[in-house]
DNA sequence: CTGTGTGCAAAGGGTTTGCAAGTAC
DNA sequence: GTACTTGCAAACCCTTTGCACACAG
């Protein structure tokens, strides 16, 4: 059984050819997905049942989303440990000026910040912009 | 002479009307705006023209986006040291989940971050969600 | 067999473009 | 007077909704 099968098991969702690739798609990139960067990995292509499998992934805890200033949503594959009423992705996205891709820095992690009195956190997100590892070579 | 008109001299903008009265919604609301924000200020008003205005601000530096997680694009009002060529907003923004409403903390800066080798970086941006000052009363 | 997922058509919402008329300087 | 700005219509693109058929379990 494939990797990929094995996570939808695990988050409650049935296991579908199409839900099978995009997950692939995920794994193969290692970076943040627009639904165009998926829709451009396949030919024969329904445009609105990636939006319903990217939005039920989300809910379940198998993608978030990544806002990295590009305008575009993008998603990106979840520490295995979110859940669907968990998610925790407490870590730094990076986006590159020069090839535009978006990547998780799973291994950084989102420093905390002293707010003025009144403010009660719930979740941070950080977004740094410049040149990735290939790009400055 | 009016502060708005200023800043819009300041920044080689034509003094208009519309733009005026744009720039007063961001000084009176202290806030991030959505362009659906402003519209609603105002009646008898042409879209189109506020995306070009908020588009023509942007480029030379009088507001910045905000991108909160709301999904919609925000923007506001930029450190009076901004110009054209030298954008400079490294403060946290705090988006509400209560009111929904975002605000620049210009007052916290973001903190540095250590990065892997090989990354280089040239911005950074910060959004904490929770509850604002007015809603934990 | 039953409930869920998929594919198509169409609608909805935000944003951009083209062009003619109006306005700042 | 000239270049920039505005307003309107229409185009564009991304995303969602409705519905009938297909498929996983």
């Amino acid at each position: 059984m494939l990797k990929s099968s094995n996570i939808l098991k695990s988050h409650n969702l049935r296991i579908t050819q199409f839900r099978l690739e995009v997950l692939n798609a995920f794994n193969e990139e290692g970076k943040a997905l627009s639904s165009n960067d998926i829709e451009s990995k396949f030919k024969d292509f329904d445009r609105v049942t990636l939006y319903r499998t990217l939005k039920i992934f989300e809910e379940k805890g198998l993608v978030h989303k990544v806002f990295d200033g590009s305008g575009q949503t993008k998603y990106a594959i979840c520490e295995s440990a979110c859940t669907e009423h968990n998610h925790i992705d407490e870590h730094v996205h990076f986006h590159c000026n020069k090839c535009l891709q978006t990547y998780c820095l799973d291994q950084v992690f989102i420093p905390k910040v002293e707010l003025p009195s009144g403010y009660l956190v719930s979740n941070s997100n950080m977004v740094i912009q410049g040149r990735c590892q290939k790009c400055t070579q």
